[in-house]
DNA sequence: GATGAATGAGAGTTCATTCAT
DNA sequence: GATGAATGAACTCTCATTCAT
């Protein structure tokens, strides 16, 4: 993954397919035999991944006004002013958070995998509402929640999570509706023209769930699954 | 509607069932009161709604912890020191203007007025979606917006929304479920144990048009009718 | 008395001997016959005479800069505005309560009251003993306790404590000390050269019972007892 | 000494017993302390001096209320805001300064101190006069009048005023009264029972020089040794 | 006279950002 | 790279004083 930043904010994130970039053979961790002067890129990357996890944290928590870079650096471990060696601003800082999140965030609704002769529904049924039964874990709904409620703030975010996340979402929806029309698994192009017709439940389910009524949440995975049944008709 | 309001912020809303409060018959505050010295009711009454008007625009336009007393005093031509006068805190300032916005962000539809022998289906595209396709209009949608965004900071706000917009819709949209079941509109209690399914595409809605993609709204009457469509069945 | 004020502050205190100024005759409280249009010089004296009393609880409840216009508006009944058709400032409402508190805090030992052959030192205890014990009644010894505390910021108020309450009382005592020396009370004229030698006791126990221990206080008067034994050689 | 201070302002001041802290024999910090990075230790401290000596001549001069943070910013060097780096609010660092000074503040009265077979009244004459005579240099009786003035504002430290100096004080003369009574310096325990009746004239002429009448200040340590003069009978 | 809404300077405090070490 | 002291703009809130009514 390479992150070009510019001064405030952030504007490119290209996703780098190299896996295994550094020390390819040799092992775990091998103690390094001759030791450069001064801090080995190892221990940057770790320094950098601290402070992404300490800011990911207090971002979640308390949203990005609320932060504190010193509260971030402490619990980072590290001084304030390095954090500054890392990210010009406190709001490229938070863009690059959110934005490593939001890479993380994908619904891997991979139409290529559907297998030949597999239905669309039953494609839709084995792959997204697993994932969708899992969409409350890890940080997925919470990054949402964090697009949503700084979204005014941070455009260029919103712009990143409708690139990466909700427009190849919408896509797949839609290939996968055209796909269902043209083996009669559907009867018109409504899917098709309306993808979110599909995926209404599961944004419904983060707002009411994260912020309007954490005491009584829906079950997400289980209005997704019904949406599906009347989708696909069986009434 | 009686607002009940403690220093900080607001605790209670007690809604009033008031039935015909204005009007005391003929007298008793007919002829006009008698006028206090220094200034009048209605200026202050004026100036108030000044100050909550300037507010509301400056925290829809940018959040509370980037709204500045300061510039609301100057958008509501005060001085930043009267908007104390009125409101204790910037918290309660927040909080009474979006609570005001609350109370009017109702989704009427009041089951009460099905017709004699209205179908259900009919009367929720009689009135629903007509509340539907305006909810963008006005501040509903944005309101909504608000209460996401600074959910976390202001949970009594939080709950009055759920309090006053949200268990209210839910409880209707129960109740006509019901009587669609009855009736045989509906062959079963799917939408009665998930009121949710039908309120989905307002959510969804809100938040694609407000915070996830802008440029390509949905259109959030059409969802919700073909929501309606697929609950009742006309495949 | 008459009370001369110039803009800031005060600088005039003119006891006028005058008793009985208003209305002489025709007794107490009569209601009068014709009343003018507007308010009364009587209801205008004691609109002020409420000012002041609240204006004296709250000073010395909370000292000068923690004490609100607003609050001894409140506590007077009466707008905030009105006190500034009073008293031009904060300061000079100030002035004006405490040396009137002053005017009050006298500690009534006039030599001339000594009768005819009484000894100094029975007169003393005759009257001055008396008066200490009771010093603590009242708020004599608080109106010293706040010209100590306000001193600073008002060196007008200071300068008028010691003119009407300090040097009076050392110019008794050193008439005292005299006529003591020349009847043979006294064998030097120690006290006479030192006045606050007598006085001591009192600034003591104001300074200990006011401020320092309040948890502890000492009797003022039996040590100011203790210091006339002694200063009369009664070993 | 120890100072535990917590969040705001100050709570236990710790006498520590001391025994030869300094010169741990030989080793173990001889070489000078591995520098850190950063500013040194020597820099804070002195910019905490520089804060705390700007803080004191301040609030002498002005009081609490009317000091402001940023004048005493100016003062120091500093920027106001590093102010808080040091001291957590205003009245935090109010407290610190003059408890710092309330620490100087003893009178060095160790009646341990009295040679053997010395009597009593040398030894005051040896020991205390001198003291008083030095009363009003440094800030000793500067800071007996601030400890007066904001003393109901600062309870605590009129608390450490009364533990830290005014108790001790007070057990010194006792103990001096008992061993005088004992001795036979003093036929009675007047003194013991009054210890105050020594100390008087130290509190009147704090507050005659220092409140009521400066310009005509009283010699404290004359008045003083009157009363020493009085008490052990040199009629 | 009387009211209290309105003003606005000023105070305490926070915090992103810089920079000497 | 790393530290955290130092900066200063910005913000919330207070309150003496004014003034239209």
């Amino acid at each position: 993954m390479c992150h070009i930043q510019n001064r405030k904010g952030l504007t490119l994130v290209l996703p780098a397919k190299s896996r295994m970039d550094r020390k390819p053979k040799l092992a775990l961790r091998d103690k390094p035999v001759v030791r450069r002067r001064g801090t080995s890129p190892e221990k940057t990357a770790l320094t950098r991944q601290a402070i992404v996890d300490a800011a990911l944290s207090e971002f979640l928590e308390r949203g990005f006004a609320n932060t504190a870079i010193e509260t971030v650096a402490k619990r980072a471990g590290v001084a304030k002013g390095l954090i500054y060696r890392y990210f010009t601003t406190k709001e490229a800082l938070f863009s690059a958070v959110v934005q490593q999140e939001i890479v993380n965030a994908h619904l891997d609704v991979d139409d290529a995998k559907r297998k030949a002769g597999e239905k669309v529904e039953d494609f839709l049924r084995r792959t997204l509402v697993v994932t969708i039964h899992a969409i409350e874990k890890k940080s997925r709904a919470e990054i949402a929640r964090v697009v949503i409620a700084e979204g005014a703030r941070f455009p260029a975010l919103v712009e990143i999570y409708r690139r990466d996340v909700l427009d190849p979402l919408l896509q797949r929806v839609k290939r996968l509706a055209l796909a269902a029309k043209q083996s009669g698994e559907l009867s018109d192009d409504r899917l098709y023209k309306n993808p979110h017709l599909l995926l209404a439940p599961i944004w419904a389910g983060i707002v009411i769930n994260k912020f309007l009524d954490r005491a009584n949440p829906v079950d997400i995975g289980a209005l997704f699954e019904m949406q599906l049944d009347m989708i696909f008709a069986k009434a």
